[in-house]
DNA sequence: TGTCAGGTAACAATCATTGTGTGTTAGCCT
DNA sequence: AGGCTAACACACAATGATTGTTACCTGACA
């Protein structure tokens, strides 16, 4: 995505206004490689301005996406994470344990069908998704306990605590 | 997935109880190339047994999952969907427009990750997507009408029904 | 300075999925 | 065949991410 700076001229220039809110939330997504979810977003944002809403929140990220200005990922850790890094070919790496997303720079866009594979689909290029553990959860060998409290709250919520839901993958 | 026949007596040799619901699930995860979702399990067996509940259907593909029997995909398409091709190594085609799922036989395990790539990740196989339009969408390339009540019913009722909600169909 | 897009609050609704409790059925072992 | 008990149905409520709604402000910008 752009800098804060250009997505106001850029809103401007759509007659959207700039209202500090959205700009919160440029800053915070600004820089961010940590794929959050708009939940995490929310909590980032409400540092800087007490009284976000949750609802902008949700409205900004969409804004944005619909701008092209970031992807909306679905790994199935159970929300949906957003990812400002649209300018470089890139897949995911996620972590099983607590939810969090890595980039993995690489392009695969070389993988193609094999003839008479997909037949008649009409597909664009390949999305990989490599499933594991990151660093973290490795370290964290130890009970369940820990990781709970220790990973929840900056991740997935309920990949922890409950089992997942509904959610997937869907990168691009 | 084994036959229906293999899984009773994998079930029996495992003090599971052999019910009828369970048979019934069985016959028909048997051979279903469609990825279904637990509601379309349900339907379907309900038209062998009507008197089956969603929760026991809910149950009993767990269980196959935790036997290693079915495969669990999250696509992103709003629901979880079951796949009894586990002895296959292969990907998917998804449908952007009704989350039909395709299988996309394909070994794709030779990807590697760049050498510090994934830092202290440790990962399995990479799970690779190809999202675009299957061959009826295509086909309908007419309204959004048709595809509505055309599609609906069979693949992911919330894909053509509303927009996406939480775990759902991302752009690109 | 006025206008209206956009924000907030306070809700309710959505939907896939899971949980709960109770009563009933029926598989399977003896 | 009989009994034990897992499984099931039924009828719910709850979950949790996300969206919708309405009414009422506030502040960006022409
Ligand atoms: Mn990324
Ligand atoms: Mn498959
Ligand atoms: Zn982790
Ligand atoms: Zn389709």
């Amino acid at each position: 995505m752009r800098t804060p700076a250009e997505l106001a001229a850029l809103y401007r220039s759509q007659g959207r206004k700039v209202t500090p809110q959205r700009q919160c939330i440029f800053r915070v997504l600004h820089g961010d490689e940590t794929h959050p979810s708009a939940e995490v977003v929310y909590e980032s944002a409400r540092r800087e301005m007490e009284t976000i809403s949750l609802k902008t929140v949700y409205q900004t990220l969409h804004e944005l996406a619909e701008l092209g200005e970031i992807a909306v990922l679905d790994v199935g850790t159970g929300s949906i994470r957003f990812d400002p890094n649209v300018d470089t070919v890139h897949h995911h790496l996620v972590c099983r344990s607590c939810g969090r997303v890595r980039d993995l720079v690489a392009d695969f866009s070389g993988l193609e069908l094999p003839d008479g594979a997909g037949h008649g689909f009409e597909v664009g290029a390949p999305e990989v998704v490599f499933r594991g553990r990151c660093p973290a959860c490795i370290a964290d060998a130890d009970g369940d306990q820990r990781r709970k409290q220790h990973q929840q709250v900056n991740f997935d919520p309920q990949i922890s605590t409950n089992h997942q839901r509904r959610g997937a993958l869907c990168p691009s």
